[in-house]
DNA sequence: AGGCCTCGAGTTCC
DNA sequence: CTCGAGGCCT
């Protein structure tokens, strides 16, 4: 028998006193302190740890725990029909050697040429219940308790306005339904809440598992409740003869069914496209959604093909990747940028989230770390926000490693290069590396010197800048502009073709407007937005430089704060003779100015891939016609443009009843 | 003084 | 996308 190493005993108690804690919270307090998917990863990883040495199995593991016991309180009902669960898939992999199976199944019972089609049905995130009707009136709702006996909550399920006491014939059946919360309904009963003092609720599903579980059906009226139902499991009725066809019978007795995120589908391609649409637009809706139920439409063939021990073997649940994970901080690392401000930035194990590989997460700032007291060696909730960012949600304290210390800001930050002196930036939350001579400042600023928005110079990226840096050819802006191709040839990866295309690139890009010089200066306040504005107010770098602090406010968006920092800059002896340097090589223009005034007072916010331009261009055209383009939804934004899988500002847009423009809309309105 | 609305700065992965 | 803070209006 393999020796189980002492760290894994240690983890498997400590994984398991934590996911105890979790369930207390939730079954008994009713309370959410984890998300369920991230405590999914928690119990996964205890299975595999048992599984690799059984002989830390302990009969009182969570992993030996039958799901879903009764909770006292509640009469307890045995099921009439038996209670199957889903087998879960979780990629198109799987999935198809579900479909082959299926198919040579099929085709064995019933000759070559039978084919099963399939039923994709969104799978809700919320509690299921078993409703018992008799002669077409509501007799019992039962939560799924263990698949034999549950939670007898009719007195509950009968407040949900949208479960029929009576149905449209006096029909015996059984049905089977998902009972959720919207999460606009989690909102509204959150502010309710607030405004007595009372915890807010953080995920609608538990909420809704809770709000049916409550000893007090008047707790549970109050609960914005709905219902989905999407299987018979009895009727007195003869059964149709297909998945589909059961949701319209279902319907056609008066109940609710989903038929907006159902479909009848010829093949496992469509099945694969229909889960991959609903992945990209399922958080517009106001239920969750956990995946897609796929199952074998011809009821002739899910007869054929039966049950195992706990699923049918004619359906399985194609899962959406999980949205918050669990993974390990192995380190914490400060990150200098071009101001001089330290973010601290977590390491982790690597951990696929919402499908996409994650191993590095922003803290943002120290008040961040010491809020959530994330410590390296800690186990902790990830999550990609808005989809996109990774963050650190949550610590599980309880699988601390022993001895695993508070995280502080060090003294000093030598690896910024200059004499790594830190202070606290007055006022601010952030830390900020003051040496005068820091070399990591330096090479943050010729990143964004060479960017996207500023000087856009082809060909030259952040690699090539840490090669010229390094080798010394570049020190201060104006050196770029004296590079010739055998300087690059010299650099590793480098060829003529793509020694020639740099400097081309540098070549091209010597001629710019004056709002791109300036936020390519890294003047500290000044960003794309008052760059644009103090260009357009002062038309030539000469007049702004001599500007006194009282002219500089005169611009719009610029007070106290903005003015000076940017009379500082120019005032900085160093600052000046780095200007004067690269004037000598490149050529200033005024600033683009709109051609025409169609947009004039109106401002808009992109959001989403547009199929016929990028972004940018969107924007330069708007501003070019008189209007402005801003990041952030609010109620004086004229348009919300929006574009494929448009994110949170299109939800936003909604909420504050912005007009939001397709593509073609605001091609539309550009002509 | 307080509450918008904007902006700047920093961030991840494909 | 988030956080924090500057600017400006009430």
């Amino acid at each position: 028998m393999a020796r189980v190493p002492p760290e894994v005993k240690d983890r498997v108690l400590r994984l398991r006193t934590a996911i105890e804690k979790y369930r207390y919270d939730y079954h008994v307090l009713d309370q959410e302190t984890i998300a369920s998917e991230a405590l999914d990863t928690l119990k996964h990883e205890l299975a595999t740890l048992e599984a690799t040495y059984p002989e830390l199995v302990t009969s009182d593991s969570p992993t030996q725990r039958v799901a879903g016991e009764p909770l006292p309180g509640f009469k307890k009902v045995s099921h009439t029909v038996p209670q199957w669960s889903f087998n879960d898939v979780f990629d198109e992999e799987e999935l198809r050697a579900f479909d082959e199976r299926v198919q040579k199944n099929v085709r064995a019972a019933f000759g070559n040429s039978a084919r099963a089609t399939y039923t994709a049905e969104l799978k809700i995130d919320g509690l299921k219940v078993v409703l018992t009707y008799n002669k077409g009136v509501l007799d019992t709702a039962a939560t799924r308790g263990d698949g034999r006996v549950g939670e007898d909550v009719t007195m509950n399920v009968r407040t949900i306005k949208s479960v029929p006491r009576k149905l449209t014939r006096p029909v015996d059946v059984v049905v089977e339904g998902e009972v959720w919360m919207g999460k606009k309904g989690l909102k509204e009963l959150n502010r309710l809440r607030a405004k007595t003092g009372e915890a807010e609720y953080a995920n609608p599903r538990n909420v809704a598992a809770g709000s049916i579980r409550q000893l007090d059906p008047k707790i549970t009226a109050a609960r914005p409740l709905d219902v989905f139902i999407y299987d018979l499991a009895y009727s007195s009725e003869p059964a149709p003869q297909s998945q589909w066809d059961e949701l319209l019978y279902l319907r056609d007795l008066g109940f609710k069914v989903n038929t907006y995120g159902s479909k009848q589908l010829p093949d496992i391609n469509a099945v694969i496209y229909f889960w991959q649409t609903w992945l990209k637009t399922k958080d517009r809706e106001d239920f969750l959604v956990d995946g897609v139920v796929v199952k074998v439409n011809e009821r002739l063939y899910q007869e054929r093909l039966g049950y195992t021990g706990k699923a049918p073997r004619f359906a399985v649940a194609f899962k959406f990747p999980a949205e918050q994970v669990t993974t390990v901080v192995n380190d914490i690392v400060l990150q200098i940028g071009r101001t001089g401000i330290l973010t601290p930035v977590a390491h982790l194990a690597p951990v696929t989230v919402a499908g996409v590989v994650v191993s590095r997460a922003t803290l943002h700032n120290e008040d961040q770390i010491n809020r959530l007291d994330v410590r390296v060696g800690d186990t902790v909730v990830i999550q990609r926000a808005g989809d996109v960012i990774p963050e650190v949600v949550q610590v599980v304290p309880e699988l601390r490693p022993t001895g695993a210390k508070r995280y502080v800001f060090p003294k000093k930050v030598p690896e910024c290069g200059g004499d790594g002196s830190i202070e606290r930036v007055p006022g601010a939350s952030a830390w900020r590396c003051v040496a005068k001579n820091s070399l990591a400042q330096q090479r943050r600023r010729f990143y964004h010197f060479v960017g996207k928005h500023a000087f856009d110079i082809d060909g030259v990226g952040a690699r090539t800048v840490d090669q010229l840096l390094d080798a010394g050819l570049v020190t201060h802006y104006a050196d770029l502009f004296t590079l010739t191709e055998g300087d690059f040839l010299g650099l590793e990866g480098f060829a003529e073709v793509s020694a020639k295309k740099a400097v081309d690139g540098i070549k091209a890009r010597s001629t710019v407007t004056l709002d791109r010089l300036l936020i390519a200066l890294s003047i500290p306040q000044v960003g794309e937005e008052t760059a644009r504005d103090l260009a357009r107010h002062f038309t030539t770098l000469g007049a702004l430089e001599g500007a006194s602090v009282e002219t500089l406010k005169e611009v719009e968006g610029v007070g106290d704060i903005v003015a000076n920092s940017i009379g500082a800059w120019f005032r900085d002896a160093d600052n000046k003779r780095g200007l004067r340097e690269l004037l000598k090589h490149i050529v200033v223009l005024a600033p683009e100015r709109a051609t025409a005034s169609t947009l004039a007072g109106m401002s808009f916010v992109l959001t989403g891939t547009l199929s016929t331009l990028s972004r940018d261009e969107a924007a330069h055209k708007i501003r070019e016609r008189g209007g402005t383009v801003t990041s952030t939804v609010s109620k004086k934004t004229s348009y919300v443009v929006a574009g494929e899988s448009a994110g949170s500002k299109l939800d936003r847009a909604r909420e504050l009843t912005v007009p939001v423009l397709s593509e073609e809309a605001f091609l539309k309105l550009l002509a």
